[in-house]
DNA sequence: ATTAAGGCTTGTCGTATGACAAGTTTATCG
DNA sequence: CGATAAACTTGTCATACGACAAGCCTTAAT
């Protein structure tokens, strides 16, 4: 491994919450990083106590096995994007109409950028077909999938909703999320740096713009086709 | 692990090649899928000389390091998906405009849907930054990236583009693979199989149409608004 | 029939891993 | 101050890994 990406602190470590707590936030960090960087297979308990600068063993000391441990840093990683996701997604609580699922996509991408960790482990895992896919799909993903069913299906009311299954939707909009997953690429292949503000913004702009047509298309030659 | 995808047989192991060559086709398929399935750190030698049914130590034996196997696995593997891609991008041939555009985007699909493997690779080593990253970058994804820029210039020359940069255009691309990388979680979370035909054709039609507007939508409002 | 080489097999080494067990330190409270 | 438990530390084990070394078959040319 080179080195742990940078990762938002949303979990404290200088919070005083009590030495264990501490050391457990320490270890959730540099847990999801390494989770996300390396999968769950080549991220050893040892590799992730050393980076969070902490004693060996102390993972199995406060959780008992690695499983539960990547657990815990899912429920943490999740619980701090939806956090992010809610504070660009709530700005549209008077919204309705396709503005209503331009603006879900917007905050879907930006939540996305910023922890880019989820993308990482929802790919490993997701092809893997190991006892944490089910878990992570009943407990995390179901919910993100419900709602987007359930905003297109209120485009497609409104006859604003491109002509698209949902899988090809869903993850046509998860899936873009690549950019910033793969951010070492990105930057060999484009020059530019994906995790920058203003890349953020474009990518999700230009994504929203790509799954959800101006009110100007909205015409009886491209929408409504569905039979 | 629980058990390797099945991967398309274009490697054989039946030619009379002579005995080794069989060995090494059997090793090279085994290590695809492992590769792609387990990533590199979690895809053990030995794990996939067993997957393969050939004794220990024969990678070791026929290409020296597990690295210079990795190597070979992938120039295999892409050189297989060109050969796909082409057989579905040639039918092109005598095609200009946005068409052209849309038979490229649909060729990528279909070829990425065929061998999901290249999909999941790429997102393992393009978040890591190791040395493989620049070694694969260099020589397989670069060009591939050049034609997507050519085709985009070509198609915001003749103003049937849609507004976007080329580094969102490029990740919508390949990030729309997703479904096929993630089938087992794709298969928990709609319940349906997207390495169908069926399948694969409607998500190619749809991202093709999302990617590429209708000609009918050429239109002054939403086109070449870029300064 | 002998030889030699290519292809395969087995043995072993140094290192890494997850888990457990047994210790030691530190904090808290009566 | 002393005790008690939580927090941490260290030791160890069975297993797994990549690489190398040495030996063993099979084949084909002499």
């Amino acid at each position: 491994m080179t080195s742990l990406s940078p990762i938002a602190a949303f979990l404290p470590v200088t919070e005083d919450a009590g030495a264990a707590t501490r050391t457990r936030n320490k270890l959730l960090r540099a847990g999801i990083a390494a989770f996300a960087e390396l999968g769950y297979h080549a991220a050893s308990t040892r590799l992730i106590e050393t980076a969070a600068g902490v004693k060996r063993n102390l993972i199995s000391y406060h959780w008992g096995s690695k499983d539960a441990f990547w657990k815990d840093c899912i429920d943490c990683l999740v619980g701090a994007m939806m956090l992010e996701f809610r504070a660009v997604d709530d700005q549209a609580v008077n919204v309705d109409g396709p503005e209503r699922l331009r603006f879900f996509v917007r905050a879907f991408i930006r939540a996305s950028a910023k922890y880019p960790e989820m993308h990482s482990i929802m790919l490993d895992e997701g092809k893997r077909n190991e006892d944490r896919l089910a878990w992570i799909v009943e407990r995390h993903v179901e919910p993100v999938k419900a709602r987007v069913e359930q905003l297109l299906a209120d485009a497609r009311r409104m006859g604003v909703a491109r002509e698209i299954d949902l899988p090809s939707f869903y993850y046509a909009l998860v899936g873009t999320s690549a950019m910033f997953t793969m951010a070492p690429e990105c930057r060999m292949l484009f020059g530019i740096d994906p995790l920058e503000d203003a890349a953020i913004t474009r990518h999700a702009d230009a994504i929203a713009r790509l799954l959800i047509p101006d009110q100007s298309l909205a015409n009886p030659l491209t929408m409504k086709r569905r039979k």
